[in-house]
DNA sequence: CTCCCGATAT
DNA sequence: ATATCAGGAG
């Protein structure tokens, strides 16, 4: 495994995928949302908290404010109770708050379709705008979340923690419209099997193509 | 790099 | 007690 050429990470990594998606046929994202706002605020909430939790805030939220134009009214104090119990709830406020105003006033209070655009608004990095794109657009976007970084790491396609080198790496060997279910594929393996605590090899589908394998 | 931060499993 | 959860900004 020494020296590995961009050709035998492509095979490596396309033999990876191919596995993961007959154990997981059924991957896609977790979140739940009825618009391309809901994705974009679900998304911003999901930073170290789990799914589950998010949608049963979200679940509540949504009910009452369903759009851009619905929460730019409330004050950064009415998020904050709302969020509570996703953590870090001043900073993911504020960047509700911020993202509704500009796409309100910027964007006509529809979300927009580009990389660019979304990095731009305050709060949302690459992982979040790639979420959206994927799933809100079926844009394909190459997301380097927790688990992507772990995965890619453990299988040795990458050796950092930087998500846009991961990102830039993963890009070059993953065929682009497999971008967006790739991130689902390592989310459903991550949680279930490659745990971040204690990756559980034996039960691994993927382990022969793994270096880290114990 | 540090800070933001509650909920949960181990 | 501690690590971890679909991160992002300074």
């Amino acid at each position: 495994m020494k020296d590995e050429s961009t050709n035998q990470k492509k095979s490596r990594i396309t033999d990876i995928i191919k596995i993961l998606k007959e154990e997981y046929p059924n991957s896609s994202c977790s979140l739940k949302y009825e618009s391309p706002f809901q994705l974009l605020v679900a998304t911003i909430l999901s930073a170290q908290c789990t799914d589950e939790r998010v949608n049963k805030v979200t679940s509540v939220l949504f009910e009452k404010y369903s759009n851009a134009e619905s929460f730019r009214k409330l004050s950064n104090e009415q998020i904050e109770k709302e969020i509570f119990s996703t953590g870090f709830y001043r900073n993911k406020a504020k960047s509700i708050k911020n993202i509704s105003e500009e796409i309100c006033e910027k964007y006509d209070g529809i979300v927009p379709k580009t990389l660019e655009s979304l990095v731009k608004l305050r709060g949302v990095g690459r992982k979040t705008a790639n979420v959206v794109l994927g799933n809100a657009f079926n844009i394909p976007g190459l997301v380097v979340d927790t688990h992507v970084i772990r995965i890619a790491n453990l299988l040795k396609f990458v050796i950092t923690k930087n998500a846009v080198v991961i990102e830039r790496e993963l890009s070059k060997i993953i065929e682009k419209k497999e971008w967006t279910n790739f991130g689902h594929l390592c989310i459903d393996h991550g949680r279930a099997v490659c745990i971040a605590r204690k990756p559980n090899c034996v039960k691994c589908g993927i382990s022969n193509y793994c270096p880290s394998k114990i």
